[in-house]
DNA sequence: ATTTTTATGTTATGATAATCACAAAATGAT
DNA sequence: ATCATTTTGTGATTATCATAACATAAAAAT
């Protein structure tokens, strides 16, 4: 992975946090020259993820590039999957109904529900990640839970412990949970081993089970296994999805959107 | 009514609209000079409603003052005490050393706390506040854990009992913790009693227990109490604070400090 | 290994913004 | 109306930012 892609990533996820960051300090964050960060928000610029005035560097709330496994990919023309994530979030948003609690899980297109999540309506919302978070603080119609725990970086999430039993306290309408691998036989599966527990957790505390995933994670095995496919009630996915994935999940009951 | 009131209410529905504008643009909109702009924003930003960096300005989407009878009031004397309280957080920033694990509580001054903690040293810090949250995903040097639950607006921080056990299984050598009232006989309080526990747990589970808290909250008594006076081991304060405080602190074996 | 391309840092220069002190104007109370 | 207080404006000073041109370093290609 080169440099120049691990500090536009960073970057991104700082803007996002902090919704905006002036140029000097953001140089002094990541260590570079503050030219540099005018020619990495010069990037920002043209994909509209962030706008750079005199002096400050404002985050694009609406922005569609999503961040795809672990990174962004701005310098490529990756574009297209981050479309779909969007659009997949922008979809999975327009399941809720007024007054429903739901769960978000953590990752990149569970983010984009975050961020599509209707502004009119009343809701509950439960979360870990800090992500998912920082999206629902701009909406202020959501009630928040947050469970929370130790850090772990990667999936900026939290956990712990005394996290899974709030999150077994609580019940909700819907839980939107993303997965990093979807396969037939070896049913769905996650990334890292402290997932499984939370993961776990929100499926059993609620009714509705929709998992939110590209199409490119389907046959794909992943180290940490979480649930059989047959848990889940309803699949939004993007349109690129095989005709036999198609067949299956109708064989297997669960009701299938493709956007 | 008044026409600073009104300019200022019609700068907060400008800023609501547009996200981010500029003092020159503020200026010529609202026909007044740059200079009163500045300083209507002064308030703003000790409202935590809108943030100017350096040429531009930029409205915050979570924050809490709410209008109320058409209009915002904000005329208050915050700016004086806002001063004094960085003043108590950075000297209680630098009381952390190398390594050391600490807690910070909710309130304004321990954002400063937060705000102000050493960059170049590795710490763990537990909190339960999402602005204390956002102050630390700055520092590149925190180890993060967080106590989550259900989210109290008025506090901008989460509990559920579950958090509580969660704080009871940490272990730190620092707690920063605030309070709304000191009291000589009847001890240290809070407003709201779901703070309560949360303090209780976290002075149970610190070494060193340090009050942070401007010297105007000595003398008063809030309805929700949770510790004596004696179980603190040091106040870091503003030097406002009388005399007869001061005896009383050092005959309770208490080390003062006053900024 | 050498060339070519890309990425980053440095410097200088002009433009823009922030700050301060003081003056002017508006407001409010007696 | 008069005086005190608050609010606003002005201009000079200082600090910060943007841009471009050039130099250097790192990667990629041959």
């Amino acid at each position: 992975m080169n440099k120049k892609t691990t500090r536009i990533n960073k970057l991104i996820d700082i803007l996002k946090i902090r919704g905006f960051v002036s140029i000097k300090e953001l140089s002094s964050m990541l260590n570079v020259s503050e030219m540099t960060i005018r020619r990495d928000l010069e990037i920002l610029k043209n994909n509209d993820i962030a706008e750079n005035i005199y002096g400050t560097t404002v985050y694009n709330p609406a922005h569609t590039v999503v961040k795809n496994e672990d990174e962004y990919n701005l310098l490529g023309e990756v574009k297209k999957k981050n479309a779909q994530k969007d659009d997949i979030g922008r979809f999975a948003a327009s399941l809720v109904d007024e007054d429903d609690i739901i769960i978000i899980d953590t990752g990149s297109t569970t983010e984009r529900i975050a961020a599509n999540l209707p502004t009119d309506k009343s809701l509950s919302v439960l979360c870990y990640g800090v992500n998912i978070l920082m999206e629902l603080r701009r909406n202020p119609g959501v009630k928040m839970l947050f469970a929370g725990g130790f850090y772990h970086a990667n999936t900026q999430m939290f956990e712990s412990p005394e996290s899974i039993d709030f999150i077994k306290g609580v019940r909700a309408q819907k839980v939107f949970i993303s997965a990093a691998g979807v396969h037939r036989q070896l049913g769905v599966t996650c990334v890292n081993s402290y997932e499984v527990p939370v993961k776990r957790a929100i499926l059993q505390s609620s009714v509705q089970k929709i998992l939110v995933t590209d199409s490119s994670k389907f046959d794909v095995v992943r180290p940490a296994f979480f649930c059989e496919l047959d848990r889940i009630d309803i699949i939004v996915t993007d349109n690129a999805l095989g005709d036999e994935w198609r067949r299956l999940i109708a064989e297997a009951g669960i009701k299938l959107y493709t956007v």
